[in-house]
DNA sequence: TAAAAAATTTAGACAAATCTAAAAATTTGT
DNA sequence: ACAAATTTTTAGATTTGTCTAAATTTTTTA
């Protein structure tokens, strides 16, 4: 497989995990940043090769094979960026470019030993699982922040959207995975909440409370 | 740069470092595994791009930012090598081909991270010399064992063949970087040597002793 | 339900990297 | 020094991945 097969591999399963069942060329052509009609081209190279089933008009999924082989992909990229932070000090903010790249390099062996090296994590540096060796994958079972009810107790658990420019946002006011957070009070002119994290009350607008997994804590 | 680019240019510094001034076609065809006339077409690309100076039929050769590149390159491919073999606990006779893969990752604060964790080593696990930050080379200036006269004591201090089969032929007679050799006897016949290795008597065919570099201890 | 709009595919082109076969230049041998 | 051998380059084709523009299919809407 060429990087550029995987990368549309993982790209559909993105896709398909967002709770889209059918992913049409376009929106798998904004995802990657390319034209339409370089879609349909990678969609018949993809389709020959038993990676996805494709019928022309009718959308695009992946084959058994198809999401076997964007687990994988996954599980290197995301092994790769608790290297760079664990074992190399990156911040979780730079990780993912390089991690890009990383995920393309081909040794099962490699990926192995890197596991064992970090002791078999479950998360990457964004809170998103890890799938395992096997393909076996648990999605995020986790709410968002924004679907909580007033006086909720959770634990910050992950981030949805994990652009650098999110990521540094949440470093600025010293949000992290593993914070404890309460919610005091709900705004209602625009759903923004009011937060107690460290001992400390924080004003967050819907639009970052959308996008920060949690996990409730039962009093 | 593409990796077709990159393995040219290392494929060349490291021609020119065998000690050949003019670096023919046909050379450069056969380290790379292809033929002349794709050997020519990528000349011309990497002479448009200023990394070689190329006159046809005139060979090749490296300008000085060709030069900086192979370093980088070849810095990045030993530092990866000393990671596979001294956190991963890959063996000196697997790490090639990963390395092959690693070495054209594109961040260069990614190799300085790895530079630290692994505390700057020198050598590869091959012995070779790993190219400084900013293009500090230094050669081997070492002697190979079937240079070495009768009676010399030295230390195993790399290998200039680094294939697997001979990586593994050494693994198996117990021949490490780091050992110490005395050379007991030369054969005439064959000039394979008679050496003394860890309390151990050993019969080296004069192919392998001039595949292993040493340096000589002064009594 | 038929025309308009939107989505998708086809057709043809391009760049990178390679190949084979043929042509041209250089080197060698006598 | 000149023909033969060798090396190198050119010409034209192929594959991967992309593009634009045109054609086609599907969906929407009036």
């Amino acid at each position: 497989m060429t990087h550029s097969e995987e990368n549309y591999i993982k790209a559909i399963f993105h896709l398909a995990n967002t709770g889209i069942e059918v992913i049409s060329t376009n929106a798998l052509a904004e995802k990657m940043e390319t034209k339409p009609s370089s879609v349909t081209d990678m969609m018949r190279r993809l389709s020959k090769k038993g990676l996805v089933h494709y019928k022309k008009y009718q959308g695009v999924s992946l084959t058994t094979l198809g999401t076997k082989t964007a687990l994988s992909i996954i599980r290197k990229h995301r092994l790769w960026e608790v290297f760079l932070v664990e074992k190399l000090g990156f911040t979780w903010d730079e990780v993912h470019e390089i991690a890009e790249q990383l995920e393309h390099i081909k040794s099962e062996k490699l990926i192995d030993k890197l596991d064992e090296l970090l002791d078999f994590p479950k998360f990457d540096p964004h809170g998103d699982p890890i799938p395992g060796k096997n393909g076996e994958f648990m999605e995020h079972d986790n709410q968002l922040l924004s679907q909580l009810p007033i006086g909720s107790v959770a634990l910050c658990v992950g981030v949805k959207d994990s652009s650098a420019v999110f990521l540094r946002f949440l470093d600025k006011n010293s949000i992290a995975l593993g914070n404890k957070m309460k919610i005091i009070e709900k705004e209602e002119f625009d759903n923004s909440l009011r937060i107690l994290l460290n001992e400390r009350e924080l004003q967050i607008s819907q639009q970052i409370a959308s996008n920060l997994y949690v996990k409730k804590i039962e009093l």
